[in-house]
DNA sequence: GCGCATGCTGAGCGCGAGCTGAAGGCGAGT
DNA sequence: ACTCGCCTTCAGCTCGCGCTCAGCATGCGC
């Protein structure tokens, strides 16, 4: 179900930053410090994604990289450095699927993982919740056959949504996840949400429940 | 069963009290005033999650993040000066896995601790006593199929209920642990007990029961 | 039995969480 | 420059929730 995220960095503290953020996002994650045990790690891991420093020890993410693609259908974002446009291009003619410029957001580059993976097709790019079909990938949310139509906030808030149904998220997480705060400023998400809802019940379809004191929710029943 | 955390915080009395209030919670502590020994701990103690302060004698919690993070996969959760967004900056980038600032409301740290070890796969996010299916994630009690409507606060008590379930807590303890209380006001438990147990009896489920001068257990009964 | 301690619960109140309409600001498109 | 749509902020309102209190019930010791 959950993609699997190998992360190459040899930073330990970004390294370790990208992992547990990868982990919120619900992916399984491993990191690595170096590519020595690549092989092994493709063999047993399995990812269906490397993300990939570029500056490494021993081996450097161009090798790496075309190591995976060798023995791996894996996609691979590469972190370069901000202001590295050989890096860049070098990546490029190697193949990678993307790549993120140090120093980043942590954000930008959950984004790029999941934008690589879904057009990958190892993610489900479309989520069903009750009647409601959920498309992250084309941005459309559709409820029988009826598109409804949402603005990008609030597409982003209902796909968050979405990839975590049937759990009570809060505020804060949703904060950091949609708009990448880390101040609290519940009334933001909330008048999103209500937007989001109206829309929603405008077709018919009762979905966003708040659980108060905890957060909201997307289930079908009530 | 029960997970283990390691609290590294220098001043005597907010390290105690952490302390105690997860221990009440039924995890397993260890309290340390520095770093020093924080490989000998890791390796010892292996805990599955460590509660970092900032400010501290010695190598600082930034440093021992890193430390953390290279040598085991135990969770972290730092305590950050309440107006030092700069910590939690730096914080964020280190990727520890949650933070709280100070000064903090104990029953906050405590559910901080918990939803880590619960990410990290630490901890079952459901718990079953009887036919009561508590799941902290979801935010939701069902027993037979069906959904039990519980406010925030009830939850929490069910919860922490759960988590000790068999055993007698005290309404010190759940004081501590729910509220992050120090005064001692047992009607306040007393009626929150009284509601919760109201609405498991409407649903049919007869768990919460009272231990006359101790407390109360959740249990299956006899 | 009596008296005290402990626990239970219905009622009321204040507060704050959550919702929403409105308005300002900003960027994109014309 | 002007318009338009979207995001964000703000203020006012509602109502559910949590807390306190008081009176009652139940145990327990004597």
């Amino acid at each position: 179900m959950s993609a699997r995220v190998l992360v190459i960095e040899d930073a330990e503290a970004i390294g370790a930053a990208v992992s547990s953020a990868l982990r919120e996002s619900g992916y399984e994650v491993q990191h690595r410090l170096d590519g020595r045990q690549l092989e092994a790690d493709l063999g047993r891991f399995r990812p269906d994604l490397v993300v990939l420093d570029v500056m490494l020890p021993g081996r450097d993410g161009f090798q790496l990289l075309e190591v995976i693609r060798r023995s791996s259908g894996a996609g691979v974002v590469m972190l370069t450095a901000r202001d590295g446009v050989p890096d860049r291009l070098r990546g490029l003619a190697g193949g990678a699927d993307d790549y993120v410029g140090k120093p980043f957001v942590l954000a930008e580059l959950v984004a790029r993982v999941s934008a690589v993976l879904r057009r990958l097709g190892r993610t489900p790019s479309t989520v069903q919740v009750g009647d409601l079909v959920v498309d992250a990938d084309a941005g459309v949310v559709m409820r029988a056959d009826q598109p409804i139509e949402l603005t990008a906030t609030e597409l982003r808030l209902l796909v968050y949504l979405a990839a975590q149904r049937g759990r009570v998220v809060s505020k804060t997480q949703i904060l950091t996840a949609v708009w990448g705060y880390e101040d609290y400023d519940p009334n933001l998400v909330e008048v999103h949400v209500s937007a989001v809802r109206r829309k929603l019940e405008e077709h018919g379809s009762r979905l966003v429940h708040t659980v108060r004191g905890l957060g909201y929710v997307l289930r079908a029943e009530e």
